[in-house]
DNA sequence: GGAGGGCCTTGATGTAGATCAAGTTGGTAC
DNA sequence: GTACCAACTTGATCTACATCAAGGCCCTCC
């Protein structure tokens, strides 16, 4: 559990320091696990389940962030930084997590060079990704943000792509509805871009996707 | 020139240890400071200027990301997560900077720990913003956009806003396009909400104003 | 002075994608 | 089995914003 790439770069005592800080916690399927404007509690590290972190709007309308898979942490940003959630986070499935508590966990990175490090550099990841995301909304077009998802996603072999567990969870994180998704798969299957096996979408014509997300 | 928020928590050899790497670096108004896709030289700190980045699509489209003024920094997350420049960075007035070559600042970085904690904090302060440019961009519309920014850069005093050099460089910002950032002004300022004074814009109806960036 | 060229404004028109409105399908409850 | 409900699809319509086009203003340059 604490084998996910956050923590790679941290060893020994200083290790031992976070294992004796953690809690597990648990919830079942459809639980809030905060709230946005909510104090954070510290640093999630998901071990099982799936977790997704969304932002809502006054007039009610959503937009997923992240969705968490087992290994990837949440919340980091706002334990670090010191400010309150900045989203509601959200188990979709029965989920487990380690909890690191806030204080302690700011104690050990004033002390540990290392996880300081390794905490820069996957925040540097972070800041990537949701530059990607604003370059994303900001410059391609409905086909475009599913072909570059489905491209980042797809296994590159195979070209199997997992869909999130909803699809009104992948359409609310491209900034669509659930309706121009359905459309805009139905167009790449009959254009022969992709195609079923027992209810799996599989890339076939990779070149016409990257063609897509590259804006047409 | 190094009074500036991002290096407040690194002192003495530390921080002359930054001021042996850094080099003066220039530029006109108007010339490109690096690309997309450019391998990353290092970081960037602003002393005079102001400096303008900003993704573009292969459409030609394009995004600005970040306008930096004198104090603030750009190309930190490149050069701490080793990958190349994600955008384009041009100066818009003549431009001077201080540049921490890529190489000794990450051996620095690996030995400096309140350097490392410092930018970390940054880091923070970073993915925040870019999250608020996410929900902005997904969950507010066009009036609302506008009136968020007012009220982010305007004098919460005296409702004094200064706009950036170039309408269609907040335009691009905002994701609009410099008409339709006009029209939204323009009703702005027909309904009572923003004045304008010897052609500076002032706030006049605060409320008004968060009414419309909480979405109506 | 006049000519040219950005930047901004305002109006007319076009369009991607949202919204509204029916169906399918599949799963769980009884 | 039937009833119900949520996810998904597909079609028809609507709308916020982009795009296109024209004119005004303020520069700099000759």
């Amino acid at each position: 559990m604490a084998g996910c790439p956050f923590f790679v770069n941290v060893k020994g005592a200083a290790l031992l320091r976070l294992h004796q800080m953690a809690q597990i916690k648990s919830w079942s399927a459809g639980t809030m696990i905060f709230r946005q404007g909510q104090e954070c509690p510290g640093v999630y590290v998901v071990g099982r389940g799936l977790v997704r972190i969304y932002k809502m709007a006054p007039s009610g309308k959503e937009h997923v962030l992240h969705l968490v898979s087992p290994g990837g942490t949440f919340a980091e940003v706002a334990a670090i930084g010191g400010f309150a959630c900045p989203a509601f986070a959200e188990a979709l499935e029965e989920t487990q997590c380690v909890l690191l508590p806030g204080g302690p966990f700011a104690a050990a990175l004033k002390q540990d060079h290392d996880l300081c490090l390794g905490l820069l550099m996957s925040m540097a990841g972070w800041v990537k990704h949701m530059t990607g995301l604003v370059e994303d909304i900001a410059l391609r077009d409905a086909a475009g943000r599913v072909a570059r998802y489905l491209l980042m996603v797809g296994d590159a072999k195979t070209g199997v792509v997992a869909l999130p567990s909803l699809k009104k969870h992948l359409a609310s994180h491209l900034n669509l509805t659930s309706e121009t998704l359905s459309r805009t798969l139905r167009r790449l299957l009959d254009s022969g871009a992709l195609k079923e096996v027992e209810g799996v979408i599989v890339i076939r014509e990779a070149d016409t996707l990257e063609m897509l997300a590259a804006g047409e």
